[in-house]
Formats: C-alpha cells, structure tokens, sequence
DNA sequence: CTTGTTAGGGTCAGAATGACTATAACTCAC
DNA sequence: GTGAGTTATAGTCATTCTGACCCTAACAAG
C-alpha cells in the first residue's frame, strides 16, 4: 500500500516534528524615509546547515500548543510578545533535511516598529531585510517567500496592516506599511477614502505635533487585536477566519 | 496554564503526527434536483472514540510527503483520485485525542460527481451530506467546519468550482456548484456575465443534448488542473497560491 | 510673507455589480 | 402541430467602486 519503496533503508522512526516562526517588523530606512519589511535570523549552531541563518524554531513541547510554540518562538529570539500570529503552513517534503525526516509547521508573527528596534542583534540573532533573506539553511528560503506572499494577501484583503503599528497611528504610516507591502505607490487620497469606510479604524480627536508639515491626524485600530484566525481547537482565542480569499 | 489536569499522566513523548483529508464531492438531490456538497467518513474501530464517524486519515509514512498521505488517504476510503488537495490547517491542540497527544495535518480534496457515485458505501465507509456531519470523533466536527469556510472562500473568490464539475459543464451546472457551496441563490444572467470574463473558462461548440429545455452550451475550464496550492517544497506540482485572501 | 511640503477634501470617467426585462430554443401535454 | 412551460442567453439601467487628478488647509523654514 505504500508503494514499492525499499522502506527499511531510513529510520522508519515517526518524522521529526518541529515549529518554525516568521517574524516580519516595520522598520523606517533613514535616508529615504520609507517602510521596509524586516525579519530575524537565528545562526545554526550545529549541523546540518551550521553557520548559516535560518528561522527561529525548535521543537514541540509535549505540553504547549502549537501557538504557544510559535509564540516561545518569538520571546526567545526577540524578546517580543507577538500583536499578530497566525499559522502559514506545514512543510514535509521528504528532502528538507539530509540528516532526518522533519516535519515543520511554520507560524508567522507581526511585531511593532517600536518594539522591533528594541530587539538588539546579538551574535547569533541578527535582523534581515525580508527581500535580501536568502540562502538560508533548510528550505527556508522557500517559507519566507511563501510568508511574504501570505502577507501581501491579508494586506490586501485588509486586516492585518495595523498589527505593524503601534495604538496610534497616521495614514500616512499606515500607508507606508502598505507600500512596503505591496511594494507600489499608493494614492494617499484614494487611499484615506478607502480607509475611511473600513471597519476597524477609527479617528481619534488627537494631531500628531511636531512634523514640519501640517499636522496630521492620529487613528487608532478598533479591530480585534491579538487577532489570530484559528479554527476553533486551540485553547487560546478561537476566532474564525475572516474567510474569502485564501 | 493547563488547568487542574493531571498532566503527569501524559505520555511526555514527541506527539504523534496524523494525517487527516476532508473530502468534498458534489451530489444532485433526485427530488429537488439541486446539487449539495457531501464528504465520506470512516467508522472508528478501535478505540478513542470507537465506533463514531471520523475523518479518513492515519500515519505519515516515512518515505510520502505529507500530500502524497493526503492522496493515499482518499484513495483507501473511496477509490478516487482527487481533481484538487491542497493542505488546510494543522491541528495541534493539547485536549484533541485522551490517549495521546495527537498533531493532525488536515488536508481538503474535491471530487467529480460521476466519481464519487462510483464510490459506494461499505460497512465501515459512509458518505454524509456536509451539513449533518456532526458528532464526529475527535475535534472533527469543528475541522469540516473550517474546510467548509475555506471551501466558501475559495469559491468567491473563484478557482475552485470547476474541479467538482467533469471536463464538460453548463454554466448551469457550475452555477449549481457556487449555489451549493454558498448556499445562497445567484442570479443566472449576472452568473454568466461575470463567468465570461473570467480567465480559465472557455466556451466550446458542442451543447448538451437531451434536456428537456434549450440545450446549454458546454464549457471547458482551462485552468491549472490538478491544482494543488503549496509553497515550493512538496515533491509534487508546486505552484504558488493564487493569493489574497486565503 | 513667501515657498515647499504634506494633510485632507473634492470631482470625474470608467469598471464592476445587482436587479430586471426580453428573446431564443427546446420538451411536453393536448 | 400548437401552445404552455422552462431554461438559455442577451441586453438595459441605476448604483457602487476605483483610479487619476485637482484644490485648499496647515504647518516649518527661510
């Protein structure tokens, strides 16, 4: 029934099974002024792939879900707690790693600008730009650009965009995210009419002070918050998936 | 955290990895003549939950990828091969099975109509309408649910109803597949209007004969076939996900 | 006070959408 | 064979959504 491999050559052992975390960051280019994805990298500190970036992860813990692994994820290598996480995929190919079968289920996570630039690099944690992420060990490679994919889709179907801010926000910033998004220009006018019919965003009475412009006004994201669409079996916030496209 | 459980019971082993397939077919009611939307369940024969209706799934072999499982899956409960698998969720939580601690990686198939007559019901196998399929084993009950949600999603946003549907169809036909995944009634000329345009349908010359009304031309969808949505690493099709939304 | 720059309001044409009407082409009852 | 019933298919019309564009408001810097 299982085909007429030679069976008895690997470890007929169950596969490996492991939780891997994107964590995707706003971060502000000072020369340009422009929004940019970044992410963390952790060093392999042993083989297969040592020396090279890969994803933060590890294995499953027998008593924590698999949310709560992604979560320990992201405060171990950032020290972060995650304002979005929500899971992307499991990978299984038979050829991921030389050494073992392994199974990976891959979360990924939004983290504030503010937040992102207090998680200093360390030896072996070091922040990426998400576009020049490459080579890294396993078929990670693969998984970010997946992620990033994932990322443009909530983004554009609108629900995930303020998790890379803080409570407080401009259009402009949130446009900013957009853009690095998508990576196009917006039209800042189409733009605020669009979001001024959105549900979850709403106009706070307060101007940010202090630009050299005219002062723009702060909104803030009424939405849910930790949001993490899930189907029901997990034991924190069940949330049903705000279905359409994907 | 984990509650008043007694957690030194538990197994502290790596949890086990399942594979678990959803799989969706098409019937005509005789009476009413409109199409629904059922899926095949396995009788449980050994304990937990001996005796309730189940997803069909099992182990992951060592030498299949976690897609190629999805596929034996549906071959062993009901003979087919499926027109579209593509992988729906991981299942992690720690209350999912009493005996053990259970990661299931759920896949969701479509099968043609004319298919899924072939596959009949045995003792142990048992085709239900998706919508009385409560009561299940596990946390099955809450995973149909979230395929049927993906499946509306996927449905609006429109790649997937074809692969219900034979190589020829009527616009009714296709028609009958949305109305049956939605669950709402869709106007038939705005229907053809919209289905006009899109990219991956193609009208032919021939018209089905033999109804007792106009004969309805017959249409050809053209699109990427055995469509499995999947980031690169599966050693199958890969092809990216047609995004937004999911 | 002038200039440069961004915030935020508006207009306008084209595209997409939903509700609806009209005609075509077939079967069946009689 | 003729009319009734039913579905296929085309078209119309008002409303909404979208992208491109323009204009004024409000600030800082010189």
């Amino acid at each position: 029934m299982y085909g007429s491999a030679n069976v008895s050559e690997r470890q007929s052992q169950a596969p490996a099974l492991a939780i891997s975390t994107v964590i995707f960051a706003l971060r502000t280019d000072p020369s340009s002024g422009r929004s940019e994805i970044w992410l963390p990298l952790v060093r392999r500190i042993r083989q297969p792939h040592l020396g090279k970036w890969a994803l933060p992860g590890g294995p499953l813990g027998a008593r924590e879900s698999l949310q709560d692994a992604a979560s320990r994820n992201l405060r171990d290598t950032t020290a972060l707690d995650p304002t979005y996480l929500e899971q992307l995929y499991a990978f299984g190919g038979l050829d991921r790693s030389a050494t073992q079968r392994l199974v990976s289920i891959v979360y990924w996570a939004l983290v504030r600008p503010d937040q992102a630039d207090l998680a200093r690099d360390s030896e072996n944690v070091r922040w990426f730009r998400a576009a020049e992420a490459v080579g890294l060990a396993f078929d990670h490679d693969e998984i970010v650009a997946y992620a990033l994919e994932r990322l443009r889709g909530k983004v554009t179907y609108g629900s995930v965009a303020y998790h890379f801010l803080g409570d407080r926000f401009t259009l402009a910033q949130l446009r900013g995210v957009y853009e690095a998004v998508l990576g196009k220009h917006l039209d800042p006018a189409n733009f605020r009419r669009q979001l001024r019919s959105a549900q979850d965003i709403a106009a706070t009475d307060e101007v940010l002070q202090g630009g050299r412009n005219r002062p723009p006004r702060l909104y803030r994201y009424t939405g849910p918050h930790s949001g993490a669409p899930a189907p029901g079996t997990s034991t924190s916030g069940a949330e049903p998936p705000t279905a359409p496209a994907s």
